[in-house]
DNA sequence: TAGATTGTTAATCGATTAACAATC
DNA sequence: TAGATTGTTAATCGATTAACAATC
């Protein structure tokens, strides 16, 4: 069960690579190396061995590497060529903005509800998405066997809804609210706060003297 | 100019410390040691301490902060209390998203317009924000001296919108695309894939056992 | 005063980068 | 064979954590 994680950093570079591998495989290019990977993706050569060892996958030296096998290498190791369902709890700005976006489909993820507690909202249907009574959650997930939560309600409701998810068996929460949870360790978070993006550039932006 | 950078870490989790203080102000708490900040946000109270100093903030020993300077210290340095002017490109379901998103206003962000070059998209109003024809986006940031771009366009076209935004003089672009942007270095980049976090959410997954 | 907390300096930890042997 | 590249092991770098003196 417990194989050595890889570390977070390598983990995000990594959809770096496969969105750059196959925009060389549909020009064409069979074979690509480590130096060449880096020089595009304006990193060192070195840690794109390192990243993509990872996967399992070997290079041959003056070669490089197959570029369809590493594409199919790393869609397998990310999960990304599978279908990942996921529930959608709070159906507001950032919540509709997600259900219309297409590209978690690229991602293999897959959402399969939203909720809210918005009468509303309820009923509505966003991206091909239904809108349903959050009261349902309990319900559906004992059915379904959805795995992954993705959180986007008000801030000051996010603990409570976050616990309601542990205790339906949702085993991931990604986590878009500003909110830090409190939950069991077996649960896996992952935080996504715009925020803290927003803090990198705008402070960014005054260092380099306005 | 160049005053010794906040290291990236560290600015990422100060907007978690902003939201934790103004939860704690609403409930009449006007002093907070740092160990008590550790313990709700789950980490070590001397990486509290650390990462608030670089504010310049001042705490009392046997007392802590006071929360109230805490918050508006922590907004100052992050420029959360001004108004940072924003154009935002690719107005499809991202970028909508982006537009009708509220809660970048309490970040100082503020979406003045959208450009796409889609004849559909152009003279729509997003969440009170025009779409504009991509034409003129030379046109406007002559006129309005805006810093900031958010990059929501599809990838293929993401490094060409790239340079039209530096050479209109835009000094940050908050890039929301899978691309990776090579542009002059005194442009500042914040890269913000979802990918990125989907990859580790997933894999933080299988690790787990399924 | 006693004790908790700040704030700084040192130690640890982990990720990135460099060095180099193996290999095609 | 010669030379470029992989892949591993060691060195470096930076962030986190620990230790502790200063302070209220």
């Amino acid at each position: 069960m417990k194989n050595k994680q890889v570390s977070e950093p390598t983990l995000r570079r990594l959809p770096g690579y496969l969105f750059f591998l196959r925009k060389i495989m549909d020009q064409g290019i069979v074979n690509i190396s480590a130096p060449v990977i880096g020089r595009n993706l304006n990193c060192d050569a070195t840690q794109v061995v390192k990243d993509l060892s990872v996967t399992g996958i070997k290079g041959r030296p003056r070669i490089g590497y197959d570029t369809y096998e590493l594409i199919h290498d790393l869609e397998e190791f990310l999960g990304f060529n599978r279908t990942n369902e996921a529930f959608l709890i709070g159906a507001g700005n950032l919540g509709t903005a997600l259900m219309a976006y297409q590209e978690h489909q690229s991602l293999g993820l897959k959402i399969v509800a939203a909720f809210d507690v918005d009468s509303n909202k309820i009923g509505k249907n966003i991206g091909g998405i239904y809108v349903l009574d959050y009261n349902r959650l309990f319900h559906l997930t004992g059915r379904l066997d959805v795995k992954i939560g993705i959180l986007t309600t008000p801030n000051h409701v996010a603990q409570d809804v976050a616990e309601d998810l542990v205790n339906c068996g949702i085993k991931a929460i990604w986590n878009f609210t500003s909110a830090t949870l409190e939950i069991p360790d077996n649960v896996i978070v992952q935080n996504t706060s715009m925020s803290s993006y927003a803090a990198v550039l705008l402070r960014r932006l005054s260092d380099s003297g306005q």
